[in-house]
DNA sequence: AGCACGCCGACT
DNA sequence: GTCGGCGTGCTC
């Protein structure tokens, strides 16, 4: 008998189903896992039926309004999989759900039709009167450093903004919004590719090739580590396994960074498969449902894709593939914050399917599964085609011979390689992990620094668009020409960006053409695509970036990868400062000497003894993690322990400390006492776009102690008006 | 989250 | 006198 009543999931903050009454002919299309609209408080909200039952409740009801699929757009296994996500992490069910279906398919297909924005007025005549607020100024900024204008989401991603300001200037004619055809979600990563046979595998890659081979053949829950240097063939390793579980009429998902979801990554896979779905952030909702569908249909043998792809509703999962399984944007940033990787651990695990962990530098966490059994570990130590690993350099940035020449930030070692390289016909890429030309300005007499009115950080100044910015919420200023506190006009510069690079070699070195990629200067995808195509043409000898340039680059001809300052993030006051530098170093050393001449790297450092660098240098990264688990487990972090982050946000910072202090004396009491709860604590940036914070961490055993607290937090009531709180389960950062 | 209810301060 | 600030509580 068909049931009567569905408790519904919301996309809400509320741990709690909604029952509704369910009319007799929706009845058929109201089961479990099917998405319904409900009324909601005067409103109209998609849900997915997470029960059904059929006495009726002993309060009033209100009936489904509208049950539109004829099948259940979550299967048992994925709805499952969405209650594990909500308990582990701490959210609703609904707000788990919600993440686990793309928009287009929880809403409904949208139009292929995608807003675009452009400037409607020259830029120099002034618009009318009134003069721009804050956002607006940034969207107009946005505007005319690209004459073809964005599509409105990107838009309002860049401009960090929603659409209102957009929509505010079209009213006032400053900008135009027009409906284009959504583009082809890029012809290159639909276009029919030319087949490949698999390339014949080294002795190496032959032995993890066929340990991959077992496990898929059993069927059965396994888990891998694939530890293997830069350029070492783990791709390979992925669609060999790849072709084994397809033999065995099950399907694939390979989860890659965003970054690195480029048309490049995705023809290897389509040479060698037919039934690839790309599941892409560029696509348009109605792209995304329709993949999503095609997926569900069992019609996809390999799903790549970002984070979410990990929700990916292939019919048998197989083969889970997580490359550089080791990156932070696995972890999503909002609830829930889960993190693909371990959420596909799980997924894995009840699908009695093969996990293989992809890195050159793997999470401490990963690699330690892989010491103690728990995941199979595979090395990959060489790379393929003979080449050898790229000769590292430290040049110590405070010796004498080295020291920093006047005006330019190379020490004479990186000079001189660089010269050399370019002698030889050979490109460079260098790395600086910050954009800008000053990471701050300050007054020479009174020290004043020009500070964000709305972050606690110095203003970076981009000498490209003459402002002083914000790195953390955006906000513009022009730079005064005197010191805005004591009159003196004597500004000076400090700490460097990509831009005085840049700069720096244009003087050094003023044949060689230079080409800078990082966030302000790469408008678009199409245009990070447009620098790689041309600098794989070789018309560019030099490429300075954010570690942008330090993902996945695959071109012959780099002779040598310098790193201009190795010690930005080491210092930061984070669990994870070493091995985030160690990783970083790694990946962009990794990116010379991939063609037939041997590649050359040189670290710049003030800190030239430390251990991050020194094994970066070394390319060793079992002694690195050895070395790191060992203070790991001293100092009591994970992979040892367990964290919970706690964040309080709001406008007033006594407000937000008394909430801090009532919720550490809850947790305090709800914990065990093998517990630690540490702080209310300042983050280090106390202030982020006009909201004070504190943080207090968690540290526990495992992660049943961690599920207490959980517990204790959503079971207070909520804060008062104007103080925002979250909590997340496993961070990847502690800032 | 989003919204209504309800209770206190300063405005046509 | 009421408009509107925000604290509190509830939503099938």
């Amino acid at each position: 008998m068909s049931p009567t009543y569905a408790a519904v999931a919301l996309d809400l903050p509320v741990d709690r189903l909604f029952t509704y009454r369910v009319p007799v002919q929706l009845r058929d299309h109201a089961a479990v896992g099917h998405r319904v609209r409900v009324p909601f408080r005067g409103r109209s909200l998609v849900g997915i039926v997470a029960e059904v039952e059929n006495d009726e409740p002993s309060f009033n009801t209100l009936d489904v309004a509208e049950a539109p699929d004829e099948q259940p757009l979550l299967t048992d296994d994925l709805l499952a999989l969405g209650r594990f996500v909500a308990r582990y992490y701490g959210s609703s069910l609904g707000e788990a759900l919600a993440a686990m279906l793309p928009r287009g398919v929880r809403k409904r297909a949208g139009k292929a039709e995608r807003l675009h924005v452009v400037l409607a007025m020259d830029p120099r005549t002034e618009p009318d009167g009134k003069p721009l607020t804050e956002a607006q100024t940034r969207v107009v900024r946005q505007l005319k450093r690209h004459a073809d204008g964005y599509s409105l989401v990107e838009l309002c991603r860049r401009a960090r903004c929603s659409n209102s300001p957009v929509h505010t200037l079209e009213k006032r004619g400053i900008v135009a919004v027009e409906k284009r055809a959504a583009p082809d979600p890029d012809d290159e990563m639909q276009a029919p590719v030319e087949r490949r046979d698999a390339p014949t595998p080294t002795k190496a890659q032959a032995a993890v090739i066929d340990a991959v081979r077992e496990a898929v053949d059993a069927e059965a829950f396994a888990a891998f580590l694939l530890l293997g240097v830069t350029g070492s063939g783990k791709t390979e390793i992925y669609l060999r396994a790849i072709r084994d579980c397809r033999a065995r009429g099950r399907q694939a998902i390979v989860l890659v960074p965003e970054i690195a979801l480029t048309p490049q990554t995705v023809r290897r896979f389509r040479r060698r498969f037919d039934k690839v779905e790309v599941l892409h952030s560029a696509m348009t909702e109605a792209e995304r449902a329709s993949a999503w569908r095609r997926i569900r249909a069992g019609e996809a043998d390999v799903v790549i894709g970002p984070r979410s792809a990990i929700f990916a509703p292939v019919p048998k999962l197989g083969l889970l593939v997580v490359d550089e399984e080791h990156e932070a944007t696995f972890k999503q940033q909002n609830t829930p914050r889960y993190h693909a990787r371990d959420v596909g651990i799980v997924r894995a695990q009840r699908a009695g399917a093969v996990v293989l962990l992809g890195s050159a530098t793997p999470s401490l966490e990963t690699y330690r599964h892989a010491l103690e059994g728990k995941y199979g570990l595979l090395r990959l130590p060489e790379r393929v085609g003979g080449r050898s690993l790229p000769t590292v350099q430290i040049a110590d940035r405070r010796s004498g011979d080295e020291r920093v020449r006047a005006r330019t930030h190379m020490t004479r070692t990186l000079e001189i390689r660089i010269e050399e390289a370019l002698r030889k016909q050979g490109q460079v890429i260098l790395l600086q992990n910050r954009r800008g030309y000053a990471t701050s300005v300050s007054c020479r007499r009174c020290g004043f620094v020009v500070a964000c009115t709305n972050c606690d950080v110095a203003l970076t100044y981009h000498r490209s668009d003459a402002v002083s910015m914000c790195h953390l919420c955006g906000h513009e200023e022009h730079v005064p020409s005197a010191c805005p506190d004591c009159a003196l006009p004597d500004l000076k510069m400090h700490g460097i960006g990509t831009q005085t690079v840049e700069e720096e070699l244009g003087q050094r070195f003023p044949d060689a053409r230079v080409a800078r990629m990082d966030s302000d200067s790469m408008a678009t995808r199409a245009s990070y695509e447009e620098v790689l195509d041309r600098f794989g043409r070789r018309e560019i000898d030099i490429l300075v970036g954010t570690q942008m340039i330090a993902k996945g680059l695959d071109f012959p001809h780099v002779l040598l990868v310098g790193i201009i300052s190795a010690d930005t993030a080491i210092q930061l006051p984070d669990f994870r400062a070493g091995e985030r530098t160690f990783a970083l170093l790694a990946q962009v050393a990794g990116r010379a000497g991939r063609g037939e001449s041997d590649g050359r790297v040189v670290i710049q450092t003030l800190m030239p003894d430390h251990p991050a660098i020194t094994m970066a240098a070394d390319q060793d990264f079992e002694a690195f993690a050895k070395k790191e688990l060992e203070e790991r487990r001293q100092f009591g972090y994970p992979p040892f322990r367990r964290l919970l982050r706690v964040v309080v946000r709001g406008k007033h910072a006594h407000a937000v400390e008394q909430r801090a202090l009532d919720l550490q004396a809850l947790i305090v009491e709800a914990a065990t006492k093998e517990t630690q709860i540490l702080g209310p604590g300042i983050p280090p940036i106390p202030r982020v776009q006009g909201m004070h914070r504190r943080q207090l961490l968690v540290k526990a055993p495992g992660h049943r102690e961690i599920a207490d607290v959980l517990a204790c937090l959503r079971s207070v009531p909520r804060p008062r008006r104007g103080i925002e709180e979250s909590w997340d389960v496993d961070p990847v950062g502690v800032l």
